[in-house]
Order: structure tokens, then sequence, then C-alpha cells
DNA sequence: TATTGTTGACACGACTCGTATCAGACTTTA
DNA sequence: TAAAGTCTGATACGAGTCGTGTCAACAATA
């Protein structure tokens, strides 16, 4: 009966404010320790144009990887996969993951509210390109419509990064 | 607040010897809402037709006057006042709070998330209304920011009621 | 082969939310 | 004027949420 907890990679650990499980501390565990595994020369290895497997985009974002799998369990994200079935995330991935993180961390909202902010912006950027398109023909109600639906966009006090 | 072992109800005490705070002066502040009892007899400012004081609100919505209260003090609600201070709920204000529960039983936001949500209802309001105004002279253009705009209220699955 | 990924289940501590109660002061009503 | 109702800020509590952590059994990858 193995009860030894797993080692595992995800090592770091964000509990601001409390002190984290009373489990032992498995920091690091290079496998074969070749002393010194860069890390930048594994992330390159799975860094296949842009994307990065669960391990990498939890590093990247500094969150744990669960939490990135409890997302995508609620439809929050949706990564890619390897024909093995490995999350792949984009670099449009992890920024979506930025946005929830501002939405939950920052605003408050709960992932029911990150879901509703996120199913509203997407319908407000259909509905501008809706917009634009049928306004094909006159300029300059585009030109108002962009300005106005931008304000309303900046209205929602997203970070930059959007 | 961390759990821990507590005193059972019949124990629970409020600390002996508080000081209840200072009550705010009747200065007669937000005659916002119902403009309709503005030349009322202060003896029948409660019983005005449509406007409520917390008690009959909270039967009407049967909620806790309580949580009408919290709401209020988060922002979520702003319902008027009689001179001595008597929260009014005008039927305007029962509609929000509706929606507000709407929002947090249905959708299952939590309060941060309705925050966010009734400013953005707002923020869109203003900005069809706003594009609408500088649309003036291109009524086919209006048009397609009408239809497009009813489009994405409806896209957010508001109660009929709103 | 060693490592890291997958799933689902369960658990935890911290936090949220609606509700409840209290005391003391004030407002409205009978 | 007395009684009933409301005001304030605090504290409490059960139920639920959320991020994190662990486990087992297995699949994919290096």
């Amino acid at each position: 009966m193995s009860q030894q907890p797993r080692p595992r990679v995800e090592d770091r650990r964000v509990t601001p404010g409390r002190m984290p499980p009373p489990r032992p501390e498995n920091t690091d565990l290079s496998p074969t320790q070749p002393t010194e595994t860069k890390e930048a020369d594994r992330n390159a290895v799975l860094e296949v144009q842009g994307v990065y497997i669960i391990s990498v985009a939890a590093r990247i974002l500094d969150m744990h990887p669960q939490t990135l799998r409890k997302y995508e369990r609620l439809g929050l994200i949706n990564p890619g996969r390897t024909i093995g079935m490995l999350r792949l995330y984009s670099a449009e991935d992890i920024r979506k993951v930025r946005l929830i993180r501002y939405l939950s961390d920052e605003l408050g909202l709960n992932l029911a509210g990150v879901q509703f902010a996120l199913a509203a912006f997407d319908n407000m950027s259909t509905i501008k390109q809706r917009i634009n398109g049928r306004l094909e023909g006159i300029p300059a109600a585009q030109q108002v419509v962009q300005e106005e639906m931008d304000l309303l966009f900046d209205s929602l006090n997203l970070p930059v990064d959007r």
C-alpha cells in the first residue's frame, strides 16, 4: 500500500495568506538529476510553436494545473489536444486564462460570473462585427459604432491585455 | 472568518458596552426615488401606492429584510428614504431586486458578478442611446443598430421582466 | 523505462451568502 | 405618550463555492 505522496513537478504554491497544507515539500525532483535541467530546455521541447502542455502553461501562469483543468471542465477554456489527448495551451488560451483570473481575483466574480462575463464579451464582439458588416456602405455610421463600442468595452474595466 | 467552536445560540451575545453608532442627520437626502410622493403628505408617505417600506417590500419579494439592506450596502440598489430615513422601495426597486435574485439564484452569480452584470447592462443601454443619438440623420443605420443591440440584450438571457 | 500526462473522486481551508439576532437610538402610528 | 417598527453596526451560522492537494489506475511521451 504505497501511501506516500506522489512527487509532482508542479511545485508552486500561491496560498498568499495561509500556510499550505502540511505536506512535505518535494520542491524539486529533477528526475535523473541532471543537476541543472534548465526549465528553458525542457520548455523548449514542449514549446512547439507557442503551444504548451499543462504543466508548462501552469508554470507560465503561476497557477495550479488542477485549476486549469477545472476551468476547462466548466467550459471557460478549451485548449487543443495532442493525438494522445494531452492538453495544448495556445497563447490565446493563456491570454484567456489571464482574463479569467482578472475577473475572479480582481473583480471578485465567481466562476458562474466569469462564464456570464465571457459570454457577454463574445456577444458584444459578435454584435459589433455584425453591425459593422451591415453598415458596410455607410462608413460614417461604421465610425460611430466603432467608437461607441470601444467605449463600451472600456467601460468594463478589462485589463489592457483583454 | 475562520470556523471554530463557537457559543451555542442561547449563549450568543453582543459585546456589552458597545456604543451604537451615531445616526446620520435628517438631511432629507436622496429624494431620488419616488417622484410620485414628492408632495404627498408626510402622513400619507407610507400609503402611497407603489412605494413600500422595507418590511412590506421584503414580504412582496419573499426575502429577508436584512438581505435587502445588504444589497443596498453593496450598492446594488438604492431605495429612496423618508425624511425619517426609512427606506422606500419603488416598483422599479422591486423589479431590480428580482433581477438581482435571478442573476444570483438562477445563473449562480455571486454579488460581485451581479454588480458587474448590472453595470454592464447600464453601459449597454447608455451606449445604445448614444449611438442612436449620433446616427440621428441616418435612419437606416439606426435601424441596424436597434436590431443588433436588441439581439445583444436577448443574448444575455435575462428574464422578460428585466 | 522513467516521467509526466489523463480521468474521476474526495478532502481541506478560506471565503461568500442569506439569514438571524442583538442593543440602543430613532420614527411612525395608534 | 406608548407601542410597534425601523435604523445602525456587529456577530454568528449553515450551506455552498473555489483553489488547491492527493490518490489510483492508466496512457502518452522522451
